[in-house]
RNA sequence: GGCCCGUUCGUCUAUCGGUUAGGACGCCAGGUUUUCAACCUGGAAAGAGGGGUUCGAUUCCCCUACGGGCUACCA
């Protein structure tokens, strides 16, 4: 059997970072098994869902790297399709009309709250005769147990069980014929071939609900797998203030696709005591039995630290395009050539140090600036007599070239000595002069993208002076 | 209110009845480095509380506390 999972969100904001999580999950599951991952955009709710919340989210996978099978699905078009299966129960005698009108329903439900009673709706109309309906607006209601229990087998949290007397006869379809959310999920899920639901655990309890709806028509129920949520660092649910931002938030922020998918992925699952991990791991590893049944709360610190580490292991050219985003996404200038070739050139060295992008670029700010380098004054002071003395006949000479670590340090050396001072000496106010800034990469590094054979004469040239 | 789920270092987690309760991030100290960073070494740091079951509980059961979810003609 192909697995087949997908991602639901309703179009009413950005992609955030617990939908993000969720949509991840379902693709590493069916990527791992070879199955598809197909996405729905659950739109039903006419007020509040936009094409712009819509292409935002699309756009936060497609950030995230998670790509989907097929075209996404409305929800909304499919409205016609869910009438038919409510028609479809209520012609086979699992689903009733109701008559009760909602003002009905909320002065039951007012008293009942007022007296300590249980709030669920009996509809007087479950077992009513056909011939003693009203002409009047009617919902249709699915026929619930009453007796009984539901055992909701789930991946994540093992069986659940429900009493039925806790369930009431949910509305199938509004009594504008707009078929309702819980209804509408089932018939998708089940049209789209959905083998696994995996989901927030918000849903858990809506499950039993959605299984009348299976059983009613007779269809498979998939697999249902409910994923604790995301809280925030303070142990609260997310909210806006502190993470529940968009995923291309997290872009702008400057981390890298791969370190946010594994920081997401190791978020309440695991394998083991591995951190780091590629995503062909991910996908070979990721099961539901590693998914912990606590929320757990978000880290940007160890987003960092796990940013960093892929940053450090990304394939050069691949992390220019992606830094490239970066720049875009923030509506900054793009590299010029130069600048673009000077990044290209330090690339191998910078990429070690940086654990976000805007990290990488301050750490090149040496190579992006304009020559030849103005010393700051306030670094200039602190220097030694013979440093400064190095540093004005150096500085002018620094070019862009290339060259290789172990030349460059011979030739430091040796320049070092002829001035009558250790290189490890010059290494620190150089830095910090050329860069303007403390945190700034070894000279070495910044020499080596300097310059190549031009460089090393002019070093040579300086050294002999 | 009713029902459901959860609870191991600050954080993410390992453990699937017997461990000095392990790892990672962060933090602290030392080393290296004339800055920062990086790196190396070391350190502090956890089973919510109370009952059981058992020769033995972090692990199984119950209660309490705390956190979360559901309880709509929202999704």
């Amino acid at each position: 059997m192909t697995v087949v999972t997908r991602f639901a969100p309703s179009p009413t904001g950005f992609l955030h970072i617990g939908g993000a999580r969720t949509a991840l999950f379902n693709w590493l599951y069916a990527r791992g098994r070879g199955g598809k991952f197909l996405l729905r955009i659950e739109d039903t709710d006419r007020e509040r869902s936009t094409p712009e919340a819509t292409a935002a989210i699309l756009a936060g996978l497609t950030w995230l790297g998670l790509d989907w099978d097929g075209e996404p699905i409305s929800q909304f078009e499919r409205a016609d399709r869910h009438a038919e299966v409510a028609h479809a129960l209520l012609a086979a005698g699992k689903a009733y009309k109701c008559f009760s009108t909602q003002e009905e329903i909320a002065a039951f439900r007012d008293a009942a709250r007022a007296e300590g009673r249980s709030t669920l709706f009996r509809s007087p109309w479950r077992d009513a005769a056909p011939d003693s309906y009203p002409d009047a607006p009617f919902v249709i209601r699915i026929k619930a147990p009453q007796a009984g229990e539901t055992v909701i087998p789930d991946q994540v949290q093992g069986d659940v069980t429900l009493r039925n007397d806790q369930l009431d006869d949910m509305v199938l379809l509004r009594s504008d014929g707009t078929p309702v959310y819980m209804l509408a999920v089932v018939v998708d899920d089940h049209d789209m071939g959905v083998t696994h639901v995996i989901r927030g655990d918000d849903h858990l309890t809506n499950a039993a609900r959605q299984q009348m709806v299976y059983e009613g028509m007779g269809w498979d129920v998939p697999v249902w797998a409910h994923l604790p949520l995301i809280h925030g660092p303070d142990g609260k649910k997310l909210s806006k203030r502190h993470g529940a931002l968009g995923a291309d938030e997290y872009q702008k922020m400057g981390y890298p696709a791969a370190g946010m998918r594994n920081y997401l992925a190791r978020l309440g699952w695991s394998h083991g005591d591995d951190e780091y991990f590629t995503d062909a791991q991910a996908r070979d590893w990721f099961d539901f039995d590693g998914i912990g049944k606590s929320p757990a709360r978000f880290d940007l610190k160890k987003l960092e630290n796990l940013s960093g580490q892929h940053i450090a292991a990304s394939d050069d050219a691949a992390l220019q395009n992606e830094l490239g985003a970066y720049l875009s996404a923030r509506h900054e200038p793009a590299l010029t050539p130069g600048q673009f070739s000077g990044m290209s050139q330090a690339m191998e060295f910078l990429k070690q140090r940086a654990k976000t992008f805007p990290e990488l670029l301050d750490k090149a700010h040496f190579l992006l600036t304009s020559r030849p380098i103005e010393i700051e004054e306030k670094a200039a002071k602190n220097l030694d007599s013979v440093s400064r003395g190095i540093l004005a006949r150096l500085t002018p000479h620094l070019q862009t070239v290339t060259w290789e670590r172990a030349a460059i340090e011979d030739r430091l050396n040796a320049f070092a000595e002829a001035e009558g001072t250790k290189f490890g000496k010059l290494a620190g106010p150089l830095r910090a002069a050329l860069a303007g800034r403390a945190a700034t990469p070894s000279v070495f590094d910044m020499l080596l993208v300097l310059g190549r054979e031009e460089a090393l004469a002019r070093i040579e040239d300086v050294a002999q002076d």
